[in-house]
DNA sequence: CGGACGAGGATTTTT
DNA sequence: TCCTCGTCCG
């Protein structure tokens, strides 16, 4: 038996090996989980079974990625390519656009994020002339999403009594209505939302059953990893494609389901050996990860829930120091205890700010903790707050590139048809719109094919949409032709995005420039990686004249991505800041929980129902588990919450805790009389109780809930339609510059607001590759003298490294060897003019016949001949001169 | 049409 | 606090 079985405890082991038949495997925290699942899978093929009839369902792409990495090391060859494993959505979309056409969609369909489908909702209560007071966007979005995660069509919502009476109750009688036309437009878009990839599936399957049949076929074994954090639309396609051959293995601890308010269901998980009869059940329960303390402690917490698999971790490691707790008087303090109890850490305990995180329940107190960090020069990084996607500059960006791919795509048309301004209007828009809707079009197709004054779109308007149009039209005809790289260079371009941040001037524009170009290189990432792959694939195969890589499908592997997706090779040695949420999964020396007070962990928002409560404390049994050897708890006796001060009491958890795990200097209050708090007083805006830490005379937090966004507690099965974060992304950036006393090399002068969001996206931004283009878009001043050492290409051309392959798309420049793009000058020594001959690795031989000066490169039309014209960059083609 | 100012709103967020 | 969005004027 192979290595890496027997490596594998006793338990463990078994779980790998039974791969045939149910298995439900609980795994504790820091059991070892993701190595049972590779190995299980490795074994799997070891023993025969065929890569593509694996399917591998996660739900971070991070994790996917880094169990495709793992499985190759232990299979020969490139086996674990074939492997169907991704998370939820993306493997679910690629099955999607290859059936596309039995449910009507165009195979590129556009795929909405939450902001895409939160300005769509707000479209439809527009149009349908209802108050965006009454219906809330974020609670009709958030709504909607409900519904699809249960599989409740606007068709079956239509059919379903009691929840349109559940909308009249909650004072939204027309929701169906908007339901309804949110659903039509997605479709006239060509377009669908995260949750629609999931409800499409189950449509897909439901309604053609020769489509359920071929998969079924296909997928001989399920792996669901996380499974406690399914929902239901998941749970349905696992049982679904699962059912035939019955070789589902799920994987995932109850303990740490803490995402039952985007739609999880913790039921799953425990209902799963009803599901599957016979399945066996493996617990992993040996924590290799944290000493007895810390596993002890969080027992005695996770204890205290009703509905869970009961199950004992252990730890055989130390016994490890006991929890510190440490109190403070405000959240300032509480800010700077942590801030210099980690530096002394770090100091007297050999290790590294990157060994040490700390950890919230909610992002606004990072802010406190940034501060504190700053001041004492300790480097940080946050996760959270906005994310590279979300932002605004790359919203637009990606528009444009959906436009040119998805001419039905309304709503990418109208973020940018005036973005950035050339004085299309709101009058205009309406116009267009009309027209479109008049004759059964596009908005894009009415701006491209009506004559502008049959639309009413006289004078200036009519110029203008005409000069869009054309930039457009351009665009799209780029598109077959181009490669995605150079495509999406022309897009950044023509669209004026980059002229008109490059003229700004501002931090903002400055960072703003440097985020598109972070987007370009991704692009140009993704564009190298595909190629390279399909290289490879030729060699063993056959060489195919592939199609040169689309920015289509870069566009589509990019709408699933987020943040977490790309690994900042800068962001070393930091410590981490997060939320608790964001730490699952991680695991760090030394975790500093922060912000340990009633109301705020556990959250005043959860703290109504016992599942709410429950699904706290597995919060916390999250947080607690994340550390290695130590772990610190902090609570702060008055806080500051929206410009007001607010007294609390320590939490609940901390007193659920065995004192004798803790390290504690004082008396910890008691936590729990909150009967008080349970008669008296709404739900929310509860005076601050006068406890013994509170001072008297503090009326707090007034009702800062708005009516109707908690549900009452008593509704049916309504649970938590809190979803939809209320525009609280952006933190685009406020003004104050401090001058960033904060050890960044290359950040532009970092405000302290926006720092979050720069830092976020991580210093990819000022890795050298990137370095460059950024100084050639901002401007004089910052620009860099135009000789560059023109190091050789690293990674490229032939060889990849080892199996080292797919790296995803995303890695960020600097580390997998691309070639910087002053690089350029090595590769073709020069010698292309008009009329060269040139030889390209797939479209043979050609003859340039045009060449254009392009920022940091060469751009060469190409006649291939049959192959046809192709617009490509110099520095990336790796043209042969003949 | 687009910038400036004030009101209102503010858990958590794998895709 | 501090961010986003909507309204009002130039």
């Amino acid at each position: 038996m192979s290595e890496y079985i027997q490596n594998l405890n006793p338990t463990q082991r078994d779980a790998a090996v039974n791969y045939q038949g149910a298995s439900l495997i609980i795994a504790g925290a820091g059991s070892g989980k993701t190595r049972v699942l590779t190995c299980r899978i490795a074994y799997m093929l070891s023993q025969g079974v065929q890569a593509h009839t694996v399917l591998a369902l996660t739900f971070t792409n991070k994790a996917a990625k880094e169990m495709r990495e793992r499985i190759a090391t232990l299979v020969p060859g490139g086996m674990s390519r074939s492997l169907w494993m991704g998370t939820f959505h993306s493997v679910f979309a690629r099955i999607l656009r290859a059936e596309s056409d039995k449910l009507g969609y165009p195979s590129s369909f556009t795929i909405y994020d939450s902001a895409d489908a939160k300005n769509l909702v707000k479209l439809a209560i527009k149009e349908l002339n209802l108050s965006d007071e009454t219906y809330k966007p974020n609670v009709v979005a958030a709504r909607i999403s409900k519904a699809k995660n249960n599989l409740v069509t606007p068709q079956a919502y239509e059919a379903n009594s009691s929840l349109q009476a559940e909308d009249r109750e909650q004072r939204i009688p027309q929701f169906l209505d908007i339901y309804k036309l949110y659903a039509r437009k997605c479709r006239e878009n060509g377009a669908m939302d995260f949750d629609d990839l999931l409800l499409n599936t189950n449509i897909l399957m439901r309604d053609f059953p020769e489509v359920l049949t071929k998969y079924q076929n296909q997928f001989r074994y399920i792996l669901v990893d996380e499974y406690q954090d399914t929902n239901f639309a998941q749970y349905v396609i696992i049982r679904r494609l699962g059912e035939l051959h019955g070789n589902v293995c799920v994987v995932g601890d109850d303990a740490q389901s803490i995402y039952s308010f985007r739609g999880a269901k913790i039921e799953n998980i425990l209902r799963f050996q009803q599901d599957f009869p016979g399945a066996k059940l493996f617990k992993l329960e040996q924590n290799y990860r944290s000493t007895q303390t810390i596993v002890n402690a969080a027992n005695c917490v996770i204890e205290k829930n009703q509905r869970q698999i009961r199950k004992k971790s252990f730890s055989a490691a130390d016994e490890g120091d006991p929890i510190r707790v440490i109190k403070a008087y405000t959240d300032k303090e509480e800010s700077a205890l942590l801030a210099s109890d980690i530096y002394t850490t770090v100091r007297t305990r050999g290790v590294q700010y990157s060994d040490v995180a700390v950890l919230y329940r909610t992002n606004a107190q990072s802010r406190a903790l940034e501060e504190a960090l700053r001041s004492r020069n300790i480097p940080y990084k946050i996760y959270g707050g906005m994310s590279f996607y979300q932002r605004k500059e790359i919203k637009d960006m990606l528009a444009y590139v959906r436009l040119v791919v998805n001419p039905r795509d309304d709503e990418a048309l109208r973020r940018i048809i005036n973005t950035p301004a050339r004085g299309i209007g709101d009058v205009t828009i309406g116009r267009i719109a009309g027209a479109a809707a008049a004759n059964g079009l596009s908005m894009w197709e009415a701006v491209s094919t009506l004559d502008p004054a049959a639309i009413g779109l006289a004078g200036a308007a009519g110029g203008k949409v005409a000069q869009f149009a054309k930039i457009i039209g351009e665009l799209s005809e780029m598109r077959s032709t181009t490669e995605a790289y150079t495509l999406g260079l022309e897009i950044a371009t023509r669209s004026g995005l980059i002229g008109t941040y490059k003229m700004q001037q501002t931090p903002e524009s400055i960072s703003a420039l440097e985020n598109i170009e972070e987007l370009l290189n991704s692009i140009r990432v993704y564009t190298e990686e595909q190629e390279r792959m399909a290289a490879d694939t030729a060699t063993e195969e056959e060489s195919a004249p592939q199609a040169l890589v689309q920015i289509d499908e870069w566009l589509q592997n990019v709408a699933l991505l987020t943040d977490m997706d790309n690994e900042n090779p800068e962001e070393r040695n930091k410590v981490t800041l997060m939320t608790v949420h964001s730490a699952k999964g991680l695991e760090f020396e030394y975790v500093y929980v922060a912000g340990l007070e009633e109301n705020l962990f556990p959250s005043m928002m959860s703290m109504g129902t016992p599942e709410g409560l429950e699904e706290e404390r597995r919060l916390f049994y999250v947080a607690l588990t994340r550390a290695k050897r130590a772990a610190v708890l902090s609570f702060a006796e008055s806080r500051f919450k929206w410009g007001e001060m607010t007294f609390g009491r320590p939490s609940r958890f901390l007193s659920e805790i065995d004192p004798q795990y803790l390290d504690l200097q004082f008396e910890l209050g008691d936590s729990r009389d909150s009967d008080e708090e349970a008669n008296s007083a709404p739900r929310y805006g509860r005076p601050a109780g006068p406890s013994r830490y509170g001072r008297p005379g503090t009326g707090s937090s007034q009702g800062y809930g708005q009516g109707g966004y908690g549900k009452r507690a008593g509704a049916p099965d309504t649970g938590g339609y809190g979803q939809g974060a209320p525009g609280h992304y952006g933190r685009s950036g406020s003004s104050d510059n401090s001058g960033g006393g904060f050890p960044r090399r290359t950040d532009p002068p970092a405000p302290g607001a926006r720092f979050r969001s720069l830092n976020a996206r991580g210093a990819a931004q000022s890795s050298p590759a990137t370095g460059a283009l950024a100084s050639k878009f901002s401007a004089i001043g910052t620009e860099r003298p135009a000789v560059r050492p023109t190091a050789p290409p690293a990674g490229y051309p032939p060889r990849p490294i080892g199996g080292a392959t797919s790296a995803s798309p995303h890695v960020t420049g600097a580390t997998n060897g691309s070639d910087p793009p002053g690089a350029s000058s090595s590769q073709g020594s020069g010698e292309m003019a008009v009329g060269t001959r040139v030889e390209h690795a797939k479209f043979g031989v050609g003859e340039i016949v045009a060449i254009e000066e392009w920022t940091s490169d060469v751009k060469l039309t190409v006649d291939f001949g049959a192959a046809g014209r192709k617009v490509l960059l110099k520095k990336f083609a790796k043209l042969q001169i003949l």
